[in-house]
DNA sequence: GCAAATTGGTTTCAGATGAAACCAATGTCA
DNA sequence: TGACATTGGTTTCATCTGAAACCAATTTGC
């Protein structure tokens, strides 16, 4: 009867925790915006980065081609994004905001900073910042430890 | 061009690294035990506690209906656990390992424990556990705020 | 005692997902 | 230059997922 606790168990923590969070945002983005957590990324790093192609997209978020490429297509559908061209290789599509983007970009910022100062309340003061470094700490040896990124080496 | 770091963003950070590694272990348990991740799950409420029905691994891994349900089946069908019958009620079907469950249990308890402990070497000494404390904080927290588990409240 | 509500669990259905196939534009290197 | 490999991106297909519908056994309220 090798005793097993599962609940301090780290990757079980993890997931539950990860979950509980992602559905938390995914609802928020949803009500308030009508953007799916993929698309919601894709509009962070385009907005971060000011222009960005699906490939930095996928470098920077671990995402999946696929799961990019929808998420981009729903983003163009509501003009959320626009496709700019990139002279000299018309194999990459950069992408930017457009103003409506840009607004929305501008008015989620805030309430995304908001909800996540919400869940970070109580954390003792030094621990919110501990907690990202053990993250990832932790992604990074994941990560070497052979757990390939969603898409796998392509 | 309000900036926005998506990598030092706490909901972002912890999909990613969840994801990460809940891809590692996935691996390993079908790889080396041909288990999924739900099926891993299951085995080890049911092989902590003896004996456990449906609504019990519900509760402890906050797993949906559908798929505790989907991941018994599996597991039924390669007899690593059987269904005892609760007397009382015919509702519920309480769970246990058979000796091959036990067995395989025992083999994966050790593995799982270990690969955890190489995601985590090289953590400053007392951060492990603050990284749990801290993770489990937030779970509380989105909970509190209104993420639903999954399934939601039936 | 029995209709209505609840609970444990399975199944159905529509939508999401990832792997792999695919297409077009570039690079490479002989 | 011209095969061949690579790269950016989309699409297809089989699988997985969760919500809701469903079924059976219980409990509750009257």
């Amino acid at each position: 009867m090798s005793s097993f606790d599962l609940d301090a168990f780290l990757p079980y923590r993890l997931s539950v925790t990860s979950n509980l969070v992602s559905r938390l945002f995914a609802r928020r983005y949803a009500e308030e915006f009508g953007l799916t957590i993929a698309e919601w990324r894709v509009m962070a790093v385009v907005g971060a980065d000011g222009t960005a192609s699906a490939v930095a997209v996928r470098a920077r978020t671990g995402m999946d081609k696929a799961k990019v490429s929808r998420a981009v297509a729903g983003l163009l559908a509501r003009r959320l994004v626009k496709r700019v061209a990139h002279r000299g290789d018309r194999r990459v599509e950069p992408l930017a905001l457009t103003p409506t983007g840009r607004a929305t970009f501008d008015a989620i910022v805030p309430r995304a900073r908001a909800l996540e100062a919400e869940l970070a309340a109580g954390l003792p003061p030094g621990q919110h910042a501990a907690l990202e470094a053990a993250l990832r700490f932790i992604a990074t040896r994941a990560a070497a430890l052979g757990a390939e990124p969603e898409g796998g080496p392509d």
